[in-house]
DNA sequence: TACCAGGTAAAAA
DNA sequence: TTTTTACATGGT
């Protein structure tokens, strides 16, 4: 039997969604309405299906577990935790959307992305590893490398006689040669930085997840900046799409850079420094409205 | 065919 | 100390 996510009005799962729209079916989808991952919890690993069965300002939504042994009722709790994490359902945009609302250009397209919520990783480890897979190539070169690396190290969950893949844990990673990281697509250079990471994680050395504790962001990105393989770009998109922090701005990214440059000004291009100061009409929701401005690219607003 | 793409560390100057 | 280079894949 479906359990019911109950979030904070509004919520758009249509809006949330999008962003994986061009998924991999076998980890991680959304597609007909419907959004669909394979994660861990714990030692189980679980397929969830996630619906609307509410209204954008009335939201609710059902959430499905699937898996091959009986799930207990504490877990699925958990599960149904996790989701509602992933998807930030709790987040109240009423703040974001008040301080945005003196920016034209924000207020507009906040408007039209009503009730859009910035999704999570299920683990902050993930959101480091995912963004370094990412570092200078495109956003299509990167995700097809990040599904090969999940399909060949990740967790297996067979269902209905179909195959699902969960990312892999660190405790995986830590011990992927170079030629198993380099036959994914990745450079060898990232596989070192990935497997340095993964082997510190297991070793106690470095605890991304106890990063949660840490309310200051950038004491966070000092600490991860320290890391072989990480910048401050890495370290902010980690910040960012790991512990949620609406404050944590990309402002060396050119994805970031070029929507500043196309909603504000006239395509004409933006300097790093000159973005970081420009995001400061955002004040602490900085981090969400560069979100806005990536979904609203991707649904063609503005062009 | 080049060249750019949500960078970074290491080598060279 | 500052500047230049190598690296990987996918789209145009």
């Amino acid at each position: 039997m479906p359990l019911l996510i109950h979030p904070v009005a509004p919520f758009d799962l249509s809006l949330c969604g999008a962003i994986f729209s061009s998924g991999d079916p076998e980890i991680r989808i959304f597609r007909n309405g419907e959004f669909r991952q394979v994660i861990r919890q714990g030692e189980d690993t679980v397929l969830v299906e996630v619906s609307s069965v509410g209204t954008v300002e009335d939201p609710a939504l059902s959430l499905t577990i699937r898996s091959d042994r009986a799930v207990t009722n504490h877990t699925s709790n958990r599960i149904r935790a996790k989701v509602a994490m992933m998807l930030s359902t709790a987040d109240d945009l009423a703040p974001f959307y008040k301080a945005i609302s003196k920016d034209p250009i924000m207020a507009d397209l906040s408007s039209r992305l009503r009730g859009l919520k910035a999704p999570v990783t299920p683990t902050v480890f993930e959101a480091l590893t995912d963004s370094i897979i990412e570092q200078q190539i495109s956003l299509s070169a990167a995700r097809s490398i990040q599904n090969r690396l999940i399909r060949m190290l990740g967790h297996q969950l067979v269902v209905d006689g179909a195959v699902y893949y969960a990312y892999p844990d660190p405790e995986i990673l830590a011990r992927t040669p170079d030629a198993a990281y380099r036959s994914c697509g990745l450079s060898t250079r990232k596989g070192e930085y990935i497997r340095g990471i993964a082997l510190r994680t297991t070793q106690g050395d470095l605890d991304v997840e106890g990063f949660r504790k840490i309310t200051d962001s950038e004491e966070v990105i000092a600490d991860l900046v320290k890391e072989r393989g990480i910048g401050r770009w890495t370290a902010e998109l980690t910040v960012l799409r790991g512990l949620h922090r609406p404050e944590a701005f990309p402002a060396d990214d050119v994805g970031v850079r070029r929507s500043i440059s196309r909603f504000y000004r006239g395509g004409e291009k933006i300097s790093s420094a000159d973005a970081r100061s420009f995001a400061e009409r955002w004040g602490t929701w900085k981090g969400f409205a560069a979100y806005y401005l990536e979904i609203a690219g991707l649904f063609g607003i503005g062009s």
